[in-house]
DNA sequence: CTAATTGCTCTAGCGACTAGAGGTTCAAGA
DNA sequence: TCTTGAACCTCTAGTCGCTAGAGCAATTAG
């Protein structure tokens, strides 16, 4: 039986942060202490661990509690688990190459900068006029 | 003179976003018409441009708040300007190195389901199991 | 002149936590 | 057994950058 705190240290996820998770009912309401802590056994450590690693990999909450529903079903076939891993990774790709746009429009106004005052100062005559910047964005 | 919605849709920034931006005090509280309606002209419409263009780069509400308070003082030496783009160059790449490994990561998971059942799903099994993952993350 | 559109302020909600107040319980040492 | 201090409890409010809605006033096109 582990205190929350216990939970906490061998999972990586902060204590209000599981009690967080518990009011958004991705985890149960745990058993409890005479003196009404919580305390968990090795199923709901497990349960969390599943937990921070669909949310590491991005997973919006609801489809965390989606998977979950989804695994307490074995029988059912996975089309639902695959597509929301399918979803997930689609919206990464999205992220990734819009951070790459960024990157390239932030590269070449952080390293062109090379006047004195504000006055000519590349970042800001960059950020105020649009046409100087090569891609869309 | 522009209404608001002028200048929303001059800049494609929407209607709410502005009044936002001038709680914020990104933006300067405009004139008003006799009936109490804001009344934009051509700066507000360059300084609205700059903060678009500045958070479509990711830049913080705080640190185009920064830039502009520069951008009002042209004799000063520009480093604040640049140190404030190199430092969102360094967030944005973090960023990037980090949804790659999530990328791989969730390619593998995506890819790997030949199961027919939630049972035998990779993606549920890759979830419950870190130490199916061959990245730290 | 009327009706539709646009504007106004104010408040509340989103997602995924995080911080703090004010109180209670637990565990270890004396 | 007692004490002390860490860990726990609930509840509320704040974070960021908007977005939505209520309930009203002003503007504008026909």
């Amino acid at each position: 039986m582990y205190s929350i705190g216990e939970l906490s240290r061998r999972t990586g996820v902060k204590v209000p942060t599981i009690r967080y998770y518990e009011q958004m009912r991705l985890m149960e309401a745990p058993e409890r202490s005479d003196g009404n802590q919580r305390r968990y056994g090795k199923s709901e450590l497990e349960r969390l661990a599943f937990i921070r690693h669909a949310r590491d990999l991005g997973l919006a909450i609801d489809s965390i509690r989606e998977l979950i529903e989804l695994s307490g079903h074995p029988d059912m076939p996975c089309a639902d688990a695959d597509r929301i891993a399918k979803e997930q990774l689609a919206s990464v790709r999205g992220r990734i190459a819009r951070l790459r746009k960024l990157e390239r429009e932030l590269e070449r106004i952080a390293t062109c900068c090379i006047g004195e005052t504000v006055g000519d100062c590349y970042v800001i005559r960059a950020l105020s006029d649009h046409t100087l910047c090569r891609d869309e964005h």
